[in-house]
DNA sequence: TCCGATTTTGACCATCTGGTCAAACAGAGG
DNA sequence: CCTCTGTTTGACCAGATGGTCAAAATCGGA
């Protein structure tokens, strides 16, 4: 019964996306205009709603595969390995991420601010489970003596915020740096201040 | 010259300017309309639009309030004060301004995200150097031996990033937490990440 | 009370926005 | 060459949006 989706229609999906991508990331749902994902996918308005049926449509799909994207770090992080490293490459990931990917980090970012009305399901749900989840992994190695005590929750959401800071605010990171790219001495601070934080100190 | 403003001026204005930073926090400039606004202040369009000229006028007005008391805590930081307290007070002020005042947050969020087009001199301009000067003065305690060694400028962005997360986020972070207040236990969190980043270690 | 200044509003406008539709246009297989 | 399926477009629509304007309502002081 599925389709088996052309050449033109893969090309013109990705197109689709890519614009939707840029545009709702920079403006938000409300803020961006069909005309305007058009013209970024090169494609008239008409031709844009014969892939996809609605503003909405191209919207939730965007969202639906950022979400997958999104939370794949966070997945892999190893419960049998060294703590301290693991969740240093989760934060060196979740920087690197926002460096390749910050239309993503926006779009997500915009979502969230504005109240988050497509995914709140998604965040209470899935979202919810996999820290939880992983809290509790963080509380293990705390009481195994691995790691400094801290709130596994908010160590959690001091990663998500310092990496993300660097693509949702990269205006004003490099208004205020100059133009020189930040995310090698980003990924050094990032480097230092979650060693201080989890490593046994005096 | 300067007209003595009414007291009705003054409430309808300070009206709309409450109802003007709701809706822009909520939707971003393009995003809002001059519906809502006049909805949410409990006016008629055409007599918001006899306050202020336009929505553009609305939103300038907003940010350029914002501005003021969102720099004002970096003013505050005391060259002559200890140094790790001075730096784990800022942070405590702003934690206290995102659980305050979210939709200021959000509004400065939203404008940054979307590339800051209103307000990106004010950001290489006065924000620049406040943060140039303020940064001098971390790097004087660094040399002196009074903090452990970090990049400045980073520590700001870290303490910006960290705090604002709770306000700008705040619909993911209840989704995760549940409907209980985040803020003590963040305030806790904050407080432990900066002394263990900033106090000389083993 | 009256008068000028301030405030409020209903009606209106041009433009934009998400979305529709029938018709025109490929492209591949026969 | 024709035809069938998939693709593209110009013209169009109803509702929203930022903004205007003249007239009406209200206010504050003399």
């Amino acid at each position: 019964m599925a389709k088996p989706a052309t050449r033109i229609q893969q090309k013109n999906q990705t197109a689709i996306m890519d614009a939707g991508l840029e545009v709702f990331s920079k403006y938000g749902f409300r803020g961006a205009t069909l005309d305007q994902v058009a013209e970024a996918a090169g494609l008239s308005k008409p031709n844009l709603l014969y892939y996809f049926p609605s503003k909405d449509a191209i919207y939730t799909a965007l969202l639906a595969r950022l979400l997958e994207n999104w939370l794949e770090p966070l997945h892999a992080m190893d419960d049998a390995g060294d703590p301290v490293e693991e969740l240093l490459a989760y934060a060196q990931r979740k920087l690197v991420m926002s460096r390749d990917y910050p239309r993503e980090s926006r779009l997500f970012a915009n979502e969230i601010i504005q109240g988050a009305p497509h995914i709140k399901d998604v965040l209470a749900g899935e979202l919810r489970d996999l820290v939880t989840d992983k809290s509790a992994v963080i509380a293990r190695w705390i009481k195994a003596g691995k790691l400094r005590p801290v709130d596994p929750v908010h160590l959690i959401f001091s990663i998500w915020s310092l990496t993300q800071h660097y693509a949702d605010f990269d205006v004003q990171v490099r208004a205020i740096l100059g133009t020189a790219d930040p995310f090698d001495d980003a990924a050094a601070h990032i480097d230092t201040t979650f060693r201080r934080m989890l490593t046994p100190g005096p």
